[in-house]
DNA sequence: CGCTTTTTGCTGCAGTGCAACATGAAACTT
DNA sequence: AAGTTTCATGTTGCACTGCAGCAAAAAGCG
């Protein structure tokens, strides 16, 4: 598929999570790191929401058997980042489903709907390049930028 | 001075400060705005440290006569934010004084250093643009963008 | 001076994030 | 298979973030 970067909101919601689950177990098999129940739950809960989460909010998501204390799910979304399935949204505090498989190291974007408040991820070469001449200029040695854009995503920009 | 982007580690801290509230009290002047004693407290508490500080730690460098409570301090960090008095750090959740006169609308990178903490603000005209790009190409209509860029500061790495 | 607007104080609360320790489950060793 | 180590989760508790809602005080204005 061309990945849209940002999912049509009359997409194919159970066959995009079941691919991402199946990156996952993929990803961690690879990695000799295990996907336990509690790290699919909450990994599940941001994909099938296909927007940023709050810890809280995950938590509310989850079975109401056994209502994980907070720690716990923060402990599972530590080992998701960690493993590239999970980013955080730092301006809003939040969590999101990473439904790329960019490789580690490089730069991602975060466009973030305003309207809709679904997050899209786009490659940041060109702008990455820019922000480590800028910083250079100034002597200062950059690591992994934080880039996140709000603004209108083209499904809320057409309606 | 040139505006150096980090202050140097032995700089005229009383000079820079008292630099500092002078054009705020320009700025609000101008603006019709009001830097009350409260206001202009965490102001200057944020300029004496020009390192990013969280809500509770400036209630704690304030005057310990009359310590207020937390939403006093954010009420205060609300009015110098809108006034392009203070910025937020995403990634830090803290608060850093500014030191440019950048105008309102153009877009800043602020560059961390991961060794003494210390914030500087470029300019971001080349990556806006390219962030601009990026985001069409996609049928995204960016807002301002958030970047911040962790690193080592020119400071820290001569030591 | 009265009136309005702005600012600050006060109480309370929901959300964020993690430390420290205990328990349980899985993997590895011999 | 029993024991040991490692990893994952549960439990308790707490510090910080951020703000709502209302009350009191201060500043500006006719």
């Amino acid at each position: 598929m061309s990945p849209a970067i940002f999912p049509a909101p009359d997409h194919d919601h159970e066959r995009c999570t079941s691919a991402a689950i199946a990156h996952a177990e993929a990803q961690c098999a690879t990695r000799a790191q295990r996907l336990t129940p509690m790290r699919r739950q909450v990994l599940e809960a941001l994909l099938t929401s296909h927007q940023p989460l709050g810890a809280y909010e995950i938590i509310d998501r989850l079975q109401q058997k056994n209502r994980p204390a907070p720690i716990t799910v923060y402990r599972a979304l530590e080992f998701l980042r960690e493993n590239g399935l999970v980013h955080r949204i730092e301006s809003r505090n939040a969590f999101v489903a990473c439904v790329h498989n960019h490789g580690g190291g490089d730069l991602v974007i975060f466009l973030i709907c305003e309207r809709c408040g679904a997050v899209g991820e786009v490659p940041g070469g060109a702008a990455a390049e820019a922000l480590k001449a800028s910083s250079r200029a100034v002597g200062f040695s950059p690591n992994s930028p934080l880039i996140e854009v709000p603004g209108i995503c083209a499904h809320c920009r057409a309606r």
